[in-house]
DNA sequence: ACCCAGGTGTTTC
DNA sequence: GAAACACATGGG
């Protein structure tokens, strides 16, 4: 018997604790967090977010304004830093020029639109739009990471491979509640963090009795 | 000395 | 179209 998204989540609810899992005090802050979490371990984002707070950068004009040099010192950390560097501040002249350098209202739009323009975006994937959306907007979307995607998969809770057709499958069962489908994408990191990456198989992994399966690449 | 992380964009078959 | 590669630091 194939478990359904609303099980996963309910049981996933029981085992990990994600009350605060995307700390954040500003839309734009969930923003930038996207971007640098990209590839990149979530403690080296919140060292690299402290930098940029401590220099006065948590601020899309001081930012889009800011030397590339130093901001990409300040982000070293996170890896790829020349890159994020580059779509951090591509970012910023894009809510000041389009947005009035209101960072929520790029996410108040029609849904559709808004990950349309998110995406447009230099180095703002599916992944990326969506976290900002559903984190830092408070939008009803699901981000259908690949992990997501395996573990849906091999639970049986959702059948299709395309990130478009699990997103869009899951928003459909779990309909339009941000905290669930904000639940649902954290609890699944969680759980792959603890199980799904240290050993071949899911052993102790609460989904164990139906999910017994090898990790690839993801 | 390897392998990988809360991905994305470009190049190549 | 999919696969392979580049981007880069830090921790296990």
């Amino acid at each position: 018997m194939p478990w359904t998204i609303e099980e996963v989540l309910s049981l996933l609810r029981n085992e990990y604790d994600v009350q605060s899992w995307w700390p954040s005090s500003s839309a734009f802050e969930v923003a930038l967090g996207a971007i640098l979490t990209q590839q990149t371990r979530w403690e080296n984002v919140l060292l690299c977010l402290d930098s940029l707070r401590d220099h006065g950068l948590l601020d899309v004009e001081r930012l889009a304004a800011a030397d590339t040099s130093l901001l990409e010192e300040l982000i070293r950390p996170c890896g790829f830093f020349r890159q994020k560097a580059h779509r951090i501040q591509y970012l910023c002249r894009h809510i000041l020029d389009v947005h009035g350098g209101e960072t929520a209202g790029m996410l108040q739009g029609g849904l559709d639109e808004c990950r349309r323009e998110l995406m447009s975006l230099p180095g703002i994937g599916p992944e990326t739009a969506d976290s900002i959306l559903l984190y830092g907007g408070g939008r009803p979307v699901f981000v259908a990471a690949s992990y997501c995607l395996r573990v849906l998969n091999r639970t049986g809770a959702c059948s299709f491979q395309d990130y478009e057709e699990v997103r869009e499958n899951v928003e459909q069962e779990l309909g339009p509640d941000p905290l669930a489908l904000g639940d649902l994408y954290a609890l699944l990191v969680e759980l792959a963090k603890e199980h799904c990456r240290k050993q071949p198989i899911c052993k102790g992994c609460p989904l164990e009795t139906r999910c017994s399966f090898k990790v690839g690449r993801t």
